[in-house]
DNA sequence: CGACATGTTGAACCTCATCAACCGACGTGG
DNA sequence: CCACGTCGGTTGATGAGGTTCAACATGTCG
């Protein structure tokens, strides 16, 4: 039973979601194995190489997937936002792993009861399969970043991507002009980490953008962005690339 | 019917590739419908975002997946070695081009048949769902490597992925000593792409391994590793990543 | 208030990119 | 047969983009 008493078939995230796969019937039985968690920002979600006892969905919040060399240096190999899926299927443990980047709250499902489910269910299977799929997209896109963009490119990258992914905070303005306007999900660190930079390169970048008039922050988490175009042509992102 | 008039079922590739998940009967459907193909070094096999009309099994060689920057950057997102599967299911274009990086051969699949396959086949799909999530998790040690590692790491680790992926040259010394040898299937350029570096760059980190004595070169293509432990060590490559 | 975390800014340094010259192998055509 | 161009690869000189180290600002919490 869902600890909350709140039943799949009211959840924000259910058509986007793995669940989106299922029947009404189906979703009765989802609902009896899953229950929600809410993790702060920091708390470790899944630990590097050691098996977990669960899958999840994001309901609300920001996961970050990091990898972590012995020397200490980091990265964050992915990042998952609502309706992503978290846990890697047919193997208990991740090559990296899960923290919560926000306060986040999580839909979490035992891993032998989903398995089962798996095997019932080959919709199911399928829609985990094409999430997958798009995840390597993903993956793919921050791999010609990370390899091949200047600093300022990635970060402005980073900023459409968040832009596009994050829920938008309404302003007076917003919808006549266009104007986009968000809280950023992560810290300095975080988006150095993501980026392949360091701190100090991702703020003075940001100030960059800054006196250049592509953004500006109301606070330090908080960005808008004038003319998302614009911001979008600097990062050179392809068609449809980015998230 | 196979160009060739092999039978799936002496395939070398049989058990590594998707087929394996195959029964015998089940085999002899999907010979009817397969056809090798060969690709010389060079040749486009799928082209950025335009629709290709089959999947393939790579059974010799080496295709690069690339993706390319408007102003001509170029980055390698993935490599794909005998028995790895080319082509996006569930969508018909990919958003890189696939090339073949050697003259290679494939066993090419119609998309169309192989999509009805997969919706007749649960264990094919969970095969291929599979050899996905394998990629992704290669991928993700890429950006590892792409974002945090320094040029000497990634050419260490680039030969040490290679030497474990690439069949190896037999030699004289070679099973006493534990002396690794092989051939690099990719040109400077080709790694350059690969590790988000500049053909300078490479070259010049080889030559530092040669004159380490972590490596020796017979010929520009063909390494020697005398000890491969030492390399994969200056790699930093965590435990079984890299491919 | 002081301690701590998050973020900004400055100066010096270093890794890697850039530009350029050069080498050897190979194929081609006069 | 040799001159020539091309391709893949190496090496050197130079400089820019990011890192590193350090100081400082701001905000929050006990």
């Amino acid at each position: 039973m869902d600890a909350q008493g709140l039943v799949c078939n009211s959840c924000a995230i259910r058509h986007r979601a793995v669940c989106g796969a299922m029947s009404d019937t189906e979703l009765l039985e989802l609902n009896r194995i899953s229950n929600r968690r809410t993790f702060e920002a920091g708390q470790i979600i899944m630990a590097d190489n050691e098996p977990s006892e669960f899958f999840a969905n994001v309901i609300s919040g920001v996961v970050k997937l990091t990898k972590t060399l012995c020397d200490g240096r980091e990265q964050i190999v992915g990042l998952l936002f609502a309706s992503d899926f978290v846990g890697r299927a047919y193997r208990p443990e991740n090559q990296f792993s899960a923290e919560a980047a926000t306060n986040t709250e999580l839909c979490c499902i035992p891993r032998s009861r989903f398995e089962r489910l798996l095997g019932k269910h080959p919709d199911l299977e399928r829609r985990l399969f094409q999430h997958t799929l798009n995840e390597l997209d993903c993956c793919r896109d921050w791999a010609l970043l990370l390899g091949r963009k200047s600093a300022e490119e990635k970060v402005a990258s980073f900023l459409t991507m968040i832009a596009r992914r994050v829920p938008n905070i309404g302003c007076a303005h917003s919808d006549e002009l266009k104007v986009t306007r968000f809280e950023l999900p992560l810290t300095r660190a975080d988006m150095a980490d993501y980026l392949g930079l360091t701190i100090e390169t991702v703020s003075r970048q940001i100030t960059r953008l800054k006196t250049k008039g592509l953004i500006a922050l109301d606070a330090n988490r908080e960005i808008v962005v004038p003319d998302i175009d614009k911001l979008s042509e600097l990062a050179h992102i392809g068609p449809e690339a980015g998230a």
